[in-house]
DNA sequence: TGACAGACAACTGTATACAATTTGAGGACG
DNA sequence: CGTCCTCAAATTGTATACAGTTGTCTGTCA
C-alpha cells in the first residue's frame, strides 16, 4: 500500500469523523507531519479527496474542507435515488443464487460489526454488491462518489442504535425481495430506506445550526 | 495558470485527438520531457484524468489510457440520458428570459466556431448552460465527467460536415422548446440528439476494428 | 482617523534526488 | 524442453529543497 493510499483514508476518515470542520483549510504540511509522511502523497490525497468532493482546491490558496449545505444533501439522495434504481433494475435479472447467498452473508456481516467504522465499511459491501451485479463500471464509481459526499451523515445516523435496528430489519426486506426477484419492490425499499435514513440527518442538521449562534 | 493545469488541458487534447492510443501506458518522464516540466505536476494531471475516468491507474505499474469499449459506450450514454433529463426537469422552470437570450447566443457560437476544439467547447458551453440552470452543483458535476468520457467521440462526431449540419438543426429546435418551455419534448430532443451520435459513434467503432485484425 | 504602499511570513507549487517496486531477460535445474 | 529463480534495468513512489504566490502587518502620508 502507498503512502498517498493510507493518507487517503486516513484522511477521509478524518473528515467523516468531524474531526475536521467544514470550511477549515486542510494545510498541507501538518497533515504530512501527522501521519509522518511529505507533502508528495498528501497532495495526492487531497487531490483525490477533491474529485471525490469532500474536500475543494483553490490554486495558491489551498485545500478546504467542503461543507455540505441541506441543499446539497438532498441533490445527493435525489441523485442516487436515479442511480441506484437503474442499478437495481439491471442487477436483479442478472442474479445467480450463488449471489444472493453472498449477499446473506454480507447482511450478516453488517449485523455483526464491532465499532461505526466496521458497521460504514460492512454496509457498503452490502449495498455495493448488488450494485456491482449490474455489471456498469461506470455507474458504480459514480455511486461510489455520491456515497462518499455523504458518508459523514451515515455515520452520523448509524450512531443511535434506533437506526441500527432499523438498518437491519430493512437489509432483511431488502434479502427477501431479492430472493423473489422482485425489482420494483426492491426500488422501493431503497427508495424508502434513504427517505428515513435523509429525513434524520435533516433533522440532525437543523438541531445543530441553533445552538451554534451563541459559542 | 499553474504547471499542472497546462499540463491536464495540454494531455487531454493528446488524449482526445487520439495522438496517444488506447491501452497505451503515460510514461511520467517521457510526458514531463514533452512538457518542458517536472514528473511532480505531471502525476498531478495523470491523477485528474483518471478521476476524469480518461485514464487508469495501476500503483507501482503506471497510468494508461483507458480503452472503451462499446459497451462502455452506451453506458455513458445510458446515465447521460438519466441525469441530463433530470437537469433538464429541474432547470426549465426555473428558467428566466435573459437565460433564452443567453441559450441562443451560445447557439450561435457554435454554428460560428472555427475549428473542431472551438466547436466541441461551444457546443459543451451550450448544453452546460442549460444543465446549470438546475442549480444543482453536483449534477453538473457528474454530466461534466460524463462528458469528459466521451469527449473523443464526440470530436469524432464532428468531423463529418453532415454531423455539423444535423447537430445545429437540433440546436435550433431545442431552443424553440426552450422558448416553450416545453420540457418534455426538450427532454425527448435531447434524447434523439444522443441517439443520433452514439449511432453514428457506434457504426464507427465496428467499422474502426475490423482493419486491425491483420496489422 | 483612514487609506495605501511595501515588506515579511506562511503556505502552496515545482524541481531534483533518492528509495521501492515491477518486469523481463538470462541462466540453472528438473 | 519447460519451469523456476536471480538480477538488473526501467519506472513509479517519496522525500527534500527551492521558487512563487497570497495575505497580512506595519508604517507612512493625506
Amino acid at each position: 500500500m502507498t503512502a498517498a493510499e493510507r493518507t487517503l483514508t486516513a484522511l477521509r476518515a478524518d473528515v467523516l469523523t468531524g474531526g475536521l470542520a467544514p470550511g477549515e483549510q486542510l494545510v498541507q504540511e501538518d497533515i504530512a507531519d501527522k501521519y509522518g509522511v511529505s507533502r508528495v502523497p498528501v497532495r495526492e490525497a487531497l487531490q483525490l479527496l477533491t474529485s471525490e468532493g469532500l474536500v475543494s482546491h483553490v490554486p495558491h490558496r489551498g485545500y478546504f474542507v467542503t461543507e455540505l449545505s441541506i441543499s446539497d444533501l438532498s441533490e445527493v439522495y435525489r441523485l442516487r435515488q436515479l442511480l441506484e434504481a437503474e442499478a437495481i433494475r439491471a442487477a436483479v435479472p442478472a442474479l445467480r443464487d450463488d449471489d444472493v447467498t453472498t449477499f446473506e452473508a454480507l447482511a450478516i456481516a453488517v449485523q455483526d460489526a464491532d465499532d461505526l467504522q466496521d458497521l460504514t465499511a460492512a454496509n457498503r459491501r452490502f449495498h455495493f454488491a448488488l450494485f456491482e451485479a449490474a455489471g456498469m463500471g461506470r455507474l458504480t464509481r459514480l455511486l461510489r462518489q455520491l456515497w462518499d459526499a455523504s458518508d459523514v451523515y451515515r455515520s452520523l445516523y448509524f450512531q443511535q442504535s434506533v437506526n441500527r435496528s432499523r438498518v437491519h430489519a430493512e437489509h432483511a426486506e431488502m434479502l427477501a425481495a431479492i430472493r423473489d426477484r422482485d425489482t420494483e419492490h426492491l426500488i422501493a425499499l431503497h427508495d424508502a430506506h434513504r427517505a428515513h435514513s435523509v429525513a434524520w440527518v435533516r433533522s440532525q442538521l437543523l438541531r445543530q445550526t441553533r445552538p451554534e449562534e451563541t459559542p
